[in-house]
RNA sequence: GGCGAAGUAGCUCAGCUGGUUAGAGCGGUGGAAUCAUAAUCCAUAGGUCGGGGGUUCAAGUCCCUCCUUCGCUACCA
């Protein structure tokens, strides 16, 4: 029986074009649930976009758009970039959905009923052009007595009316249940800041808007729509058909995991429970708030300009090297920094030279000396024995037990160990030579080979699915054993007795070269 | 100001509940090999583990303090 495995991106905002970041979150994202399947979860990952609010309806009509095509078309960028990025998701979800709208009023009307919606009067300094309110402490007087807001735009003392939920009740519950569920929030650093944060006190939330009509519709008062943060979160169960009892609800409520950056933790772990305890429905089992993508050290803005665009580094690099480089470099919910020159580096070293030359090497090997038949292993040396309880342990034991643990960096890392491993035994064994003093033993060595490559090929599918499987594929490795549960068994014999044969291996991950003109123009 | 994270070899970082000569990758240096994507393998490079103080038989690993960087939060009436 497998256990459900739910796992969600942020909901991303398409106020601009996907970015790194965004790119970052579906890579590890996908990772993750590609982990889970392998490992014989049923999983469903949902990713999508949060449409609604007031910047998008500025952003259109900045634009001179249909706030409505703005989405459209941001959100077909979100669409394409984890199509390009090979991100599994099952659902791609829009807020803007109808079924979405229906799930958003559904469990407002269950905070509603449990009596946690009142309505009332948001009043504070607005700054029309920050659209933004401001503690009376954050201003500053300008000319004439004008307040101004920090940003040194005028405020004007505004009285808005708007729902209030009573976030302020859940406090207490709240910090029940991060003391009765340790692993609720990772990592530990993002856990002790949500839990001082609650300590100090929660207010009422304000949420709904009167001021903009680009969102969900309290039902009941036309005039207001749905804080985005209510709407927005609300996608990752409108997803999987809430609030119809659809079989697909049943199984994977409540979520496994939301990964999300480490900016918008506090929604994701105060907000989002909150409105759960109130509509009566469980938590998510885990948020983990992952860190933040800078280049050469640096944060990325549009001032700086240097913001990258994943699908550029995609086409520069090849979708496997982007994916593998940012999950083997950043240790994931830490900070990590990103240069072309690191990329190449490390995708040369661990990819093109450590793995796909023992590949290339091994079944070139086979091909000219065994006419592409797979070899037969005739006796068993120690040092095989040796070689395929390393690459076993690390397939069958450390690997997952780190991927399980969310550490995809630690996970390649025991990976990369047991490629070393392999590299090492080629080098000893030499079968080259064995070819002329005692071809069993070469036999013997390159079928060792072979089993520990296609292990490790199964093993490393969720960081680099494109090349895995191709690589797989070349092998004729059957689909049924490609999983962490069967890698080990015993297939090659069957495999081999069956006749198959390898055709002239195909290298598959080329090495890298850094462009030449990099940020000529300033 | 409060809370928290980080500061370890040239670079990027591992080091769990304290315990033999502080680790890995990349880079550098010296060998070996030539099957392979000029890839691989072996050996090595002598870092006061941010500074100072303390606890302990023993601290990178605990306590105090200071410095630097970063995050969250508060305040600047």
């Amino acid at each position: 029986m497998s256990e459900p495995f739910y796992i969600t991106t942020a909901i991303a905002y398409p106020n601009g074009k996907p970015h790194i970041g965004h790119a970052y979150e579906a890579i590890a994202t996908d990772a993750i649930a590609r982990f889970q399947r392998l490992n014989g979860r049923e999983v469903c990952f949902v990713t999508g976009t949060d449409e609604h609010g007031l910047k998008m309806d500025q952003t259109a009509r900045g634009l001179g758009k249909a706030t409505r095509d703005l989405a459209d078309e941001m959100s077909s960028y979100f669409k394409n970039m984890c199509t390009t990025l090979d991100i599994s998701f099952d659902h791609f979800c829009r807020t803007t959905a109808d079924s979405h709208h229906i799930a958003s009023q559904a469990i407002w009307k269950r905070l509603e009923a449990n009596g946690d919606l009142y309505l009332d009067r948001y009043e504070g300094w607005y700054s029309v052009r920050d659209e933004a309110y401001y503690d009376e402490g954050e201003l500053t007087d300008g000319e004439g007595g004008q307040k101004l807001s920090p940003q040194g735009t005028p405020v004007e003392w505004t009285v808005e009316e708007s729902w209030f939920f009573r976030l302020s009740k859940y406090e207490q519950p709240l910090l029940e249940y991060y003391a009765a569920n340790p692993g609720f929030m990772r990592p530990d650093s993002r856990k002790n800041e949500t839990i001082k944060f609650v300590e100090g006190g929660l207010k009422d939330l304000s949420v709904s808007r009167t001021s903009f009509d680009w969102g969900v519709k309290v039902p009941g008062s036309e005039n207001h729509v749905m804080y985005v943060w209510l709407d927005a979160l609300t996608a990752y169960i409108s997803a999987i058909g809430f609030p119809d009892d659809t079989e697909e609800w049943r199984k994977f409520w409540p979520a496994s995991v939301h990964i999300i950056g480490k900016d918008i933790v506090r929604f994701h772990t105060v907000y989002w429970p909150a409105f759960l305890m109130s509509a009566r429905l469980p938590l998510p089992k885990m948020v983990f708030g992952h860190g933040f993508l800078l280049s050469r050290g640096e944060k990325m803005s549009k001032s700086l300009g240097n913001v990258v665009d994943p699908m550029e580094l995609a086409q520069l690099f090849g979708v496997d090297a982007l994916r593998y480089f940012l999950l083997r470099e950043v240790s994931f919910g830490q900070d990590g920094s990103y240069s072309p020159e690191a990329i190449v580096t490390r995708v040369n070293a661990d990819l093109a030279n450590s793995f796909g030359n023992l590949a290339q090497r091994t079944l070139s090997l086979i091909f000219k000396n065994c006419e592409g038949y797979l070899p037969r292993i005739h006796d068993h040396h120690g040092d095989d024995q040796a070689l395929l309880e390393l690459v076993g342990n690390a397939v069958s034991f450390h690997i997952p037990a780190h991927f399980e643990e969310l550490a995809m960096s630690q996970a390649l890392e025991a990976w990369m160990q047991a490629v070393f491993a392999c590299n090492a035994y080629v080098d000893v064994q030499a079968p080259w030579a064995l070819k002329k003093t005692d071809p069993a033993r070469m036999e013997t060595v390159l079928a060792t080979l072979f089993i520990c490559i296609a292990q490790l090929a199964i093993a490393v599918q969720p960081i680099i699915p494109g090349s895995a499987i191709k690589l797989l594929d070349q092998m004729g490795v059957p689909r049924d054993v490609r999983n962490f549960g069967h890698a080990g068994s015993h297939w090659y014999s069957p495999l081999a007795e069956g006749g198959f044969q390898i055709a002239q291996p195909i290298g598959l991950f080329p090495r890298l070269e850094l462009p030449a003109e990099q940020g000529a123009s300033a």
